[in-house]
DNA sequence: TCTGGGGTCCTAGGACCC
DNA sequence: TCTGGGGTCCTAGGACCC
């Protein structure tokens, strides 16, 4: 291997051979799975998964359990079967974005350009760092060290010269280790690896990619881009093509937790089981509705698109979306959109697995509330879902609900309520 | 009892306007 | 009268990521 793959010694100079490496990205290893034994030695060693319990998926698994092929996203009934001896773990969630913020935070220490890419991984910009720190891997030996003294977690880096390169690189130093990609040594490090390694290639299109014959990132290097562009489409065949010869004109923004408004704010549910009842269907809308009305107002932000997501029990998925005249924040408005939806699909006796409420084109909400007045829309519901807001701040999220939910048997994925 | 829940981005067709 | 095109918005679906 041509490239430096380091690991454990934290302490170790510099090398020189990563010079026009500005971009580190550091990936947590294990992150969920970390968390939660940290604090409890015993299971150091143990085979842990971290995931939900009934019809749920792994959401993490320690390199103990990883040993028995335990994957994330494998269902939970799939890992359970290839280690029947792991111990099960629910994710706190709490802790873990309060473990990610600190962690984020010891990331801006070294520079402000940081852009998380979820709770446990990063891309940093280095560019201007580099007087303090002597080079781009020193800073990712200080990160490490300084994660693992302070959060008693370990992470893994990669050094290079653009997000994709580095985002490989630190795929490759898990667990515990450090990745440079050379600028000089990029094809090298790129090209015998796997079309599936490409960030972006999920299954389907590797799947896509090896009808063509194409196995390795050297292979579709080597493809013409038309060929590509024909097969996967214009954006997709040259990204991909682009990407197989290093080039990534992807940047790193600086982006600091909730600031900036999302594009979309959804949830769905998986029932606990199956159902063909219209009614529950429409009670867990109301929920969902209710949910996702509650967190765009915290977000401060209004949005006109309202999406129903329903996932039948073959897995088949269908969506249907309603552009509405006017931004909204308030439950009876996206709730009567996305009911409307629901019953307009018409269904008969249909067993349904999931159902999903989502509002896209979002805006600030000041923005938003200055065009609701241009159209003389009444405004009780805003002010008395505020009041709602406020309620549930204080007395908890129990403490206010709409009517129909306040029913026995309503829980969904088998669990039980709250008390 | 196979397959969660939170998102982003791309594609493609049709409507509509210029 | 016929023909052509571009741009934007909306809707539906799909791929992908963690």
């Amino acid at each position: 291997m041509s490239w430096s793959r380091r690991s454990r010694p934290r302490s170790e100079t510099a090398a020189a051979d990563d010079a026009g490496c500005t971009v580190v990205h550091v990936d947590m290893d294990a992150f969920y799975a970390s968390v939660a034994i940290r604090d409890r030695p015993e299971l150091r060693d143990a085979p842990v998964i971290v995931g939900g319990g009934h019809r749920g998926v792994v959401l993490s698994a320690t390199y103990a359990a990883r040993v028995y092929g335990v994957r994330s996203a494998m269902s939970m009934t799939r890992a359970r079967r290839l280690c029947p001896q792991a111990v099960v773990i629910a994710p706190d969630f709490a802790c873990l974005s309060a473990v990610s913020a600190a962690v984020m935070e010891t990331f801006r220490s070294v520079t402000p350009i940081v852009e998380p890419l979820s709770m446990d991984e990063a891309f940093l910009d280095v560019s201007g760092s580099l007087r303090r720190f002597s080079s781009p891997t020193a800073i990712g030996e200080h990160l490490r060290a300084r994660i693992a003294d302070e959060q008693r977690i370990t992470c893994s880096v990669g050094v290079a010269s653009t997000p994709q390169l580095a985002k490989m690189a630190s795929r490759q130093a898990k667990p515990d280790g450090l990745v440079v990609v050379p600028v000089t040594e990029v094809t090298a490090f790129l090209h015998p690896q796997g079309v599936e390694e490409l960030w972006g290639v999920g299954e389907k299109t590797a799947a896509a990619l090896h009808r063509l014959g194409l196995r390795t990132i050297a292979d579709v290097a080597h493809t013409p881009v038309e060929v590509l562009q024909r097969a996967m489409g214009p954006r997709v065949g040259a990204r991909l093509h682009a990407l197989a010869w290093g080039d990534d004109d992807r940047r790193i923004v600086a982006k600091r937790g909730a600031d900036e408004p999302e594009h979309s704010i959804g949830a769905d549910e998986t029932f606990g089981r199956d159902t063909d009842d219209p009614d529950v269907v429409l009670r867990e809308l109301l929920r969902l509705s209710t949910k996702v009305a509650a967190r765009m107002r915290a977000a401060h932000v209004s949005g006109r698109t309202i999406t129903v997501r329903v996932r039948f029990s073959d897995f088949t998925t269908l969506t249907r979306s309603r552009t509405l005249g006017n931004f909204t924040a308030v439950t009876p408005e996206i709730y009567a959109t996305a009911a409307d939806l629901f019953t307009g699909l018409g269904l008969q006796r249909a067993r349904i697995r999931l159902v999903g409420v989502r509002v896209e084109g979002l805006r600030d909400a000041v923005v938003a509330t200055r065009q609701l007045r241009l159209d003389e829309r009444p405004f009780g519901w805003e002010d008395a879902e505020r009041a709602v807001d406020r309620a549930v701040h204080r007395f908890g999220r129990y403490a206010v609900r709409p009517a129909t939910l306040l029913e026995p048997s309503v829980a969904p994925s088998g669990q039980s309520q709250a008390p």
